[in-house]
DNA sequence: GGCGTTGTTGTGCAAGTGTATAAATAGTCT
DNA sequence: AGACTATTTATACACTTGCACAACAACGCC
């Protein structure tokens, strides 16, 4: 009578499967924890079986690495995309970038949550503390290299140590409001963070309000 | 022959017992994170049984709880305390607010890595964001009052949005500076963080040098 | 010293964990 | 259409997890 009635299912490319699953990783644990983001939870969310993921992964902790990697990569395109325009100002080039890094979707609960939850484990897990060094002293140089144009236009001489502390500064106030605006979201009206972020970093730096 | 030879074992009093367990709980997490954060772990680390920890708790989830909330109590402490100079002037409290934030014991990697593991489940758990919430109020409340003094010391008359903002940004440079420190610490001299945020917080708030 | 209270241990259990592996089927090639 | 291959499913397994509960023994009291 009924036949074994197994589950239909579509191959997709490998590729996409891989991206598919680590979506599924980040998604769940953004949503319960690194805990609770088991091997099923995660396949159950990608439409798969459990079983496909060592098809992919050597192991759950691969796929962790990989989920981690992935959105690292994102954010910091995210971030640096901001910095592209080739035609404006130093100065309003700045203001970009901190606005950009100060509203949706960098400011983001979903990825402060996967952010924090990840580098939590970089005491334990010497792998994920080079990955943020790497990225942060990437983050760190493109900072600086914006400062030293906007002093540049300023006709300022800062020598290294100075623009390293200007760089150091300017990236704990976009941290900070970052972190601020994520948790707390709501209790910021539209563009605030953005406003009270930019005028921090120009007093930093010395630049008189335009 | 042998006896049944039971563990020996001493009844410490309540308070200890649940002290010794809320610390072993900080420690298990701060090491190998949440998920292998189990009882039995955390019960081997305080020198009991696994059992001992519902006798004291109603569940896991309780004992996280009281770690996290005993967490930020002793930050919270420790933070303030630096407040406490009642004979300083307001620009010197606020210099040893600064400092005090951005040295050991609070710049530390353990502590930095208990913070983000819990706070990354803010997203999940109501109950901690509201907990963290009200902290991070306290703190800027603290921080506003401070401000305040020091520029009426300056003979000048903010008004309250101007208050707020200059609480959020100081927020925002102590936070991201510690978050900085804890994560690079050696990538700075001693002091070095300190002095980076006192500059740049009597620069947001347009204090002459000096 | 003996006794009761209760902090503490040890064992058991059902549910859930990551992983291994065999069986099935979707897509491709001829 | 039919065979081949590799993706995908399904099942099994050893182990861990949080929790329940009964037995035990440390400490205070008489």
């Amino acid at each position: 009578m009924n036949a074994p009635s197994r589950r239909k299912f579509r191959r997709e490319g490998e590729e996409r499967r891989r991206q598919d699953l680590i979506d599924a990783t980040l998604d769940s644990v953004a949503e319960h924890g690194l805990e609770r983001a088991t091997v099923r939870t995660i396949a159950l969310r990608a439409g798969v079986t459990a079983g496909l993921i060592r098809h992919y992964f050597p192991g759950k902790e691969d796929l962790l690495r990989e989920a981690y990697a992935a959105l690292m990569g994102r954010m910091t395109e995210q971030a640096k995309a901001a910095l592209l325009m080739e035609d404006a100002s130093p100065r309003r080039r700045l203001a970009a970038f901190i606005t950009a890094n100060l509203n949706a979707p960098i400011i983001d609960q979903r990825v402060f949550s996967l952010w924090a939850t990840f580098i939590g484990r970089a005491g334990a897990d010497p792998t994920l503390a080079r990955a943020h060094r790497e990225g942060y002293l990437g983050f760190r140089n493109e900072v600086e290299a914006v400062v030293a144009e906007v002093l540049a236009a300023e006709r300022r001489k800062p020598d290294a140590s100075e623009l390293r502390h200007h760089a150091i500064a300017i990236n704990a106030i976009i941290d900070g409001l970052w972190i601020e605006g994520c948790l707390a979201g709501e209790m910021f009206s539209p563009g605030e963070l953005a406003a009270i972020g930019i005028k921090a970093i120009e007093a930093e730096l010395g630049l008189a309000p335009e």
